[in-house]
DNA sequence: GCCAACGTTGGC
DNA sequence: GCCAACGTTGGC
C-alpha cells in the first residue's frame, strides 16, 4: 500500500507540536477526535508509516508546523471510556467502540512554519481541503503532490 | 471578541 | 424525515 499522507489540526494552546516534541518516545496518542468523518480516517485509512503535517489551529499565526508519522493504526479511543476524561462519551460501547485514536511521532518541526496565508496563495494548492471554505475537519487527507509542495516552501 | 460555517440534537 | 436551535470550530 503507498504511503499516504495527512494533516492533523491542533490547537497549541492544548498541543503544540512542542509538546509532542517533549513527549515519551516523541510519540502520543492522537486521542479526543469526535467527529465521524474524521474518525473513519482514523478507523479505517491511517497505516502505520503514513506522514502527518502538524497544523496550529487558532493560532498566531495558523500554520504546518511540523511532519509526524504514524507509529500505530487505528484502535479504540480510550478516552471515551474514561469517565474523567473530558472527552468521555458515556453513549460508546467497548464491545462496539464509536471512536478511536492513533499514535505519531515527532519527525520534525519547521524551522519556518508554512502559514495559512502561503498556503492560500499558492495555487498549486488550492485544492486542499484545508482551504476549503468553511472546512473544519481536524483530521484531513494530502494529496502526494500537496505535500511534495509544501515540503519544497517549508 | 466577533461571527460565519458546520455538525448534532431533538421536537414534531 | 424535516428543520430550528444550539454548541463548536477557527479565521480574522
Amino acid at each position: 500500500m503507498a504511503k499516504k499522507y495527512w494533516l492533523f489540526k491542533s490547537e497549541p494552546s492544548s498541543f503544540s507540536i512542542a509538546d509532542l516534541e517533549k513527549a515519551t518516545n516523541r510519540t502520543t496518542c492522537w486521542d479526543g477526535v469526535r467527529n465521524y468523518q474524521a474518525r473513519n480516517f482514523l478507523s479505517k485509512q491511517i497505516a502505520v508509516g503514513d506522514q502527518v503535517f502538524f497544523y496550529h489551529s487558532n493560532a498566531d499565526p495558523a500554520a504546518i508546523v511540523g511532519i509526524a508519522q504514524i507509529t500505530k493504526a487505528g484502535y479504540p479511543d480510550p478516552s471515551a471510556f474514561n469517565s474523567k476524561s473530558p472527552y468521555f462519551d458515556e453513549k460508546s460501547d467497548p464491545i462496539n467502540p464509536t471512536w478511536y485514536c492513533v499514535d505519531i511521532k515527532h519527525v520534525k518541526t519547521f524551522s519556518k512554519p508554512v502559514s495559512l496565508t502561503e498556503l492560500k496563495s499558492n495555487l498549486k494548492l488550492k485544492n486542499m481541503v484545508l482551504l476549503q471554505k468553511g472546512s473544519r475537519l481536524s483530521i484531513q487527507p494530502v494529496s502526494e503532490s500537496e505535500w511534495k509542495e509544501i515540503i519544497k516552501i517549508s
